[in-house]
Parts: C-alpha cells; sequence; structure tokens
DNA sequence: CTAATATGGATTGTCGACAACACACAACAT
DNA sequence: ATGTTGTGTGTTGTCGACAATCCATATTAG
C-alpha cells in the first residue's frame, strides 16, 4: 500500500493502533445508547453523574453530549441542563418524509446520471433470505443496506450526510417501537420492483415505488412513542 | 405578556438583560465572519490565538467552534488543527441540487394541505421595488425572505430547520463570489409566476419555475470559489 | 394568610494549567 | 550520503476548580 523501501515491519498485520479523541468514544457509547433504546427520550444528561460514571472528566463528557446533539439526538436548555430529545409525533413523522424526499431525489439522480444497480440486487436476495429464514434482524440490516446503497448511487455526498444523519434518528424511533408484526416477506418483496424500475429507466414507477415504500414504514406508529416532561 | 398580579416595572421597555452563553457569543462572530466571507475558507482556527484575540477562555473558543462544526462550516482534524471548511465546486453545486429539493418539497407540501400566500405576495412586491431602485442588497433579503416563506409555508419543522442550515452555506458561497451581474428586474420578475401557479394549484408549474429559479441561481459560478491547502 | 424575599442545592458555564500529540528539523550513526 | 533517531515547537486534548445561573423551598414582613 506504502511505498515503504525497506520492507520493514509492516506488511504483516500489525494494525495501527488507532487514537480516538476521548469525547468520541463517550459520544460514541452515549449515542449507541440512545440509539439502542437504552436511553430513552426525555432522559437527562447530568454531566458531573457521567464523567464519575465513565471516569473522564466533565469537559470531555459536555464535548461529546455537543456532538450528539449535532446529530439532533440531544437537546439542551441553557443553564437547565440537556436531555435526550424527546420523540414527538409530528416529528417521527417529519422525519419519515423527508427520508422519502431524499429518497425520491437520489431515485431521480440515478435515474438521470446512472449507476451500477448490482448492489441494490444483492442486498434484495440478502432480503428475501432473511425473510425466508424469518430472520427479523438481518432483514432490517439488509433493507438499510439497500436504501444506503440507493443513496450512495445517487453519487451526492450531502445528499448522504443529511440522509446518514437522517437514518440516525430512523434507527432510534425503530427501537423505540414494539417490532410490530411485520410481514417480512411481503417487506422483502417491496424492493425488487424498484430495482426493476430502474433497471428500464421508468422514472414514475421508480419515483412511486420508492415513495410508496418509504411511507408504508412511517404508517406504522401513530404517538406510540409521543414523550412529555 | 406575562400574568403578573402587581404590575412591578415591566410594560415599560425595561428588556430583559439577555444572558448568552460566552460560546454562543464567539459562535455568533465567527459564523458572521465566515458568512460574510471576512474568513474565507481554508483558514486555520487556531483555539489560543482566538482565546487571547477575542478575550476569553480557549474552552469558550473550543465550544463554539464545535458549534460551527453543527453548522457545516468548520472542518476538524483530530489533533491537527480546525479549519473553516474548504470549498468544492462540487459542494457548491450539492448544495445548490438539494436546496432545490427542499424547496420543490415544500412547493408541493404547501399544495397538498394548502396555507396562505399573502406572505409570498408581500416578498414579491419588495423584490419589485427593490429591482426598480436597484437596490441589490435589499432584493437578495427579499429573495431569501421569499424562499424562506415558501419552506415555512410547507409546515414541516425538520425541513426548515435542514433548508436554514443549508442556506446559510448559500450564505457563504454568494459572498465570496463577486457579486455577478445580475438582471435584477429578471430575478424579480421570476417569482410572481411561482406564486400564480400556487394559486392556481398547478402542481407542474409550480415545481418546475421553483425547480429552474434555484438551479439558474447555481449556475453562476462554476469553480471560482475553489480552495486548497 | 399572603406575597415578596432570602437561602441552599444542583447543574451548567468558564477558566487556566498541564498532558498528549503531530510535524519538522537537527543530530547522529552507519 | 542516507536513513534512523532524538528534540523542539506549536497545536489540540483533558483535567479539576471555581463562578454563574436556575429552581425549589424556607423565611420573613405586612
Amino acid at each position: 500500500m506504502v511505498t515503504t523501501k525497506t520492507a520493514s515491519a509492516s506488511d504483516i498485520g500489525i494494525a495501527p493502533i488507532e487514537n480516538v479523541p476521548l469525547r468520541v468514544q463517550v459520544a460514541g457509547r452515549l449515542r449507541s445508547a440512545i440509539l439502542s433504546g437504552r436511553l430513552r427520550p426525555g432522559t437527562s444528561l447530568v454531566e458531573t453523574a457521567l464523567a464519575e460514571q465513565m471516569n473522564v472528566s466533565r469537559t470531555s463528557i459536555r464535548e461529546a453530549i455537543q456532538l450528539l446533539e449535532n446529530d439532533g439526538l440531544v437537546e439542551s436548555i441553557a443553564y437547565k441542563g440537556k436531555r435526550v430529545k424527546p420523540l414527538t409525533a409530528r416529528e417521527v413523522a417529519e422525519t419519515y418524509s423527508l427520508r422519502e424526499a431524499f429518497e425520491v431525489m437520489a431515485v431521480r439522480r440515478i435515474l438521470e446520471n446512472g449507476a451500477s444497480l448490482d448492489q441494490l440486487r444483492l442486498h434484495c436476495d440478502a432480503m428475501t433470505k432473511a425473510a425466508e429464514r424469518d430472520d427479523f434482524d438481518s432483514l432490517v440490516a439488509a433493507d438499510e443496506a439497500f436504501h444506503h446503497s440507493v443513496i450512495q448511487l445517487a453519487d451526492h455526498d450531502l445528499l448522504l450526510a443529511s440522509w446518514k444523519s437522517l437514518y440516525m434518528r430512523i434507527h432510534q424511533i425503530m427501537a423505540l417501537r414494539n417490532r410490530d408484526e411485520h410481514n417480512l416477506a411481503e417487506v422483502a418483496g417491496n424492493h425488487p420492483p424498484i430495482v426493476h424500475a430502474l433497471q428500464d429507466g421508468n422514472s414514475e414507477l421508480a419515483v412511486r415505488l420508492i415513495s410508496e415504500h418509504t411511507q408504508t414504514l412511517a404508517a406504522f406508529d401513530p404517538a406510540t412513542i409521543a414523550q412529555d416532561l
């Protein structure tokens, strides 16, 4: 990979030891706690407590929390406190509708600029297999991979970044609602038509399919998640 | 406003003295410096220098810079430094194309849910008058107000927040390029048809108009802004 | 008893000092 | 000469202490 002249101790698997700033590690752990639903919306985050608990300085906690604020997972009221951002029914709806707009935009761009659809087919296969095994988690993972690929194929960095940020909140939402009775086979079956429409250059159909698909997902929970405090 | 029982010293204009955290003040000043182009993309932000210059602690500067990172105006490389995010031609194009998607989405929502178009007409008038006076700044301000209203009328908080964040970068871009020869009257004239299409419920037309309009703005500068380092 | 006013505790905001790190350049050995 | 190893300098990262603020509760005046 690198142009080392004398092949010293490289080559063999001496993976470089990563130097991740503390705030990033802390943010990562907090983020995963939030996205997995272990830290529910509305939970207040007290810096001193977290600092002691995780055995780092309050500064690091502070900066970590600010990172989460960027992700829109935490909200802070000056001099009052920070807490996991409550999820209103409205916010959930808006999140899904914006996601729909992103994916529609991606589909349009793919149709305009062209792109290889191989990845999409792969993920479709994965979904079908997962559905056959009745493997919910794998299906969800493949589903995300599919949509992630759609966005990537649009070749639009800003769109990708925005989608990722948005999809984080979708993760959170999915973790918070009990796994409703999904028809796994149906979910899996929704995707191949999208690929076909893309392949055929059928713009109208592709847009309509992806649009309906994302809307379907949003429709599930009404206000199951609504918080107060 | 408030339900004070004994009307003490309120009422008269004793505006409440704001207690804005230092980091927010600092962030505000840095942000305006970036958006106005006084701090050009690529400029490296050294915490100690800024701290001394602005006579606050390095902590406040740090936190302020992190706020700007949320806005996407600053980028940081661990242990290396932070700098005003360089603007590539690609990023500019992506910014405008995403903006187009946002505004199209807003228009669609307005047509679906309905909304009063009075504000839009007001801003249109302001633009026409500004164009007659050959007042570039007023025209730009009214233009922003118009598009801001469009987004607001869509009644979608998340969309509004995303648009605002995006539009900040458009501010920056506009500040960085020399004021190209605009035909003020033409710019002003572009907007009323959008209002009419909205009023008539002409979805196709409205979407096409707003789409073309935003694209027109993007077309100006190619890579005038491209930075390196 | 009511209402304005202290007081205390909990939490965030700000600070200055020190540690860790990356980079460039000098010193050295081979 | 060359490549390796020290060393220095400028920067970011982390820390603990102190100040400012808010909120709830007690306290006191009327």
